[in-house]
DNA sequence: TAACCGTATTAATATTATTGATACAGTTAA
DNA sequence: TTAACTGTATCAATAATATTAATACGGTTA
């Protein structure tokens, strides 16, 4: 099911994520399907428990799996799938921020940025009939 | 005119970066100032005259120096540039925070990244006696 | 208890980032 | 031209970080 690419510059682990995530993503392992065991996982591809457990990690941190402790690691309900995508935008936002900073915008005014609503902001699910008719 | 931090865990270069733009955009320094060579002010700091390169090189890259081959490098007019960068920065701010809400990250949210303190963020090792700094 | 599960801690190692040593090239003035 | 400045490029030494592994620990189940 997985197979490791010495050529790759990726990490081994980067590799293992990468290949679950793919194999979840396509419905290829289903919601609550177990994964393997890091040990049996690890003693196929001949490398160290320890590297299985780091993709593991990774794979749950981003919601693709959790974990019983003692009783092994299964498949998550990525229906959502939101997860990955928000670590992704947090980053993107902390490097803004540290960005603004330097341009000499302080975190009190980035803060009043967030808090002005915007035009348009108003929960826009609002049918409103008296509208300009546009869309 | 910068002083280095030993116990800053930033490299050094990142360190002189910073002081520079601190003081081109304080106006403690102004267009077309000539910036202290690579070599005298690797003497002053007592390292070597590559880290001044490569700061250098990376105030030249955002804007903030402007270098003529033999003759020096120079601060830039920024004028335009900062305020320019900020509206642009904004925009992508607001681009960004529209992005997060349709994540399900609310604003709330966000404001509490924004109050995280970050390692290495204590500026101010500056003195700004108010002079004019020059040299 | 035994045989499985995941997890935490620490160390060895590989990779990358940072800084330094040195040589090269452009500008200016004597 | 030479001499004394300027920035720049290349490569090596070293510091910092990332990656993987060795090992021990605690939970679950039969």
């Amino acid at each position: 099911m997985i197979v490791l690419d010495y050529r790759d510059r990726r990490p081994l682990y980067e590799q293992i994520t990468g290949r679950f995530q793919e194999l979840i993503v396509k419905g290829i392992l289903p919601k609550d399907t177990q994964m393997p065991s890091v040990r049996s996982q690890a003693m196929q591809l001949s490398i160290n428990p320890n590297t299985i457990q780091r993709a593991y990690s990774e794979l749950e941190r981003e919601g693709y799996i959790y974990t019983i402790k003692g009783r092994g690691s299964f498949v998550a309900d990525i229906s959502g799938l939101l997860g990955e995508r928000r670590e992704e935008w947090k980053k993107q936002f902390m490097a803004l921020v540290e960005e603004g900073q330097l341009l000499g915008i302080s975190r009190q005014e980035m803060g009043r940025l967030l808090a002005l609503p915007e035009p348009g902001d108003m929960e826009g699910k609002i049918e409103d009939k008296g509208g300009d008719g546009s869309d």
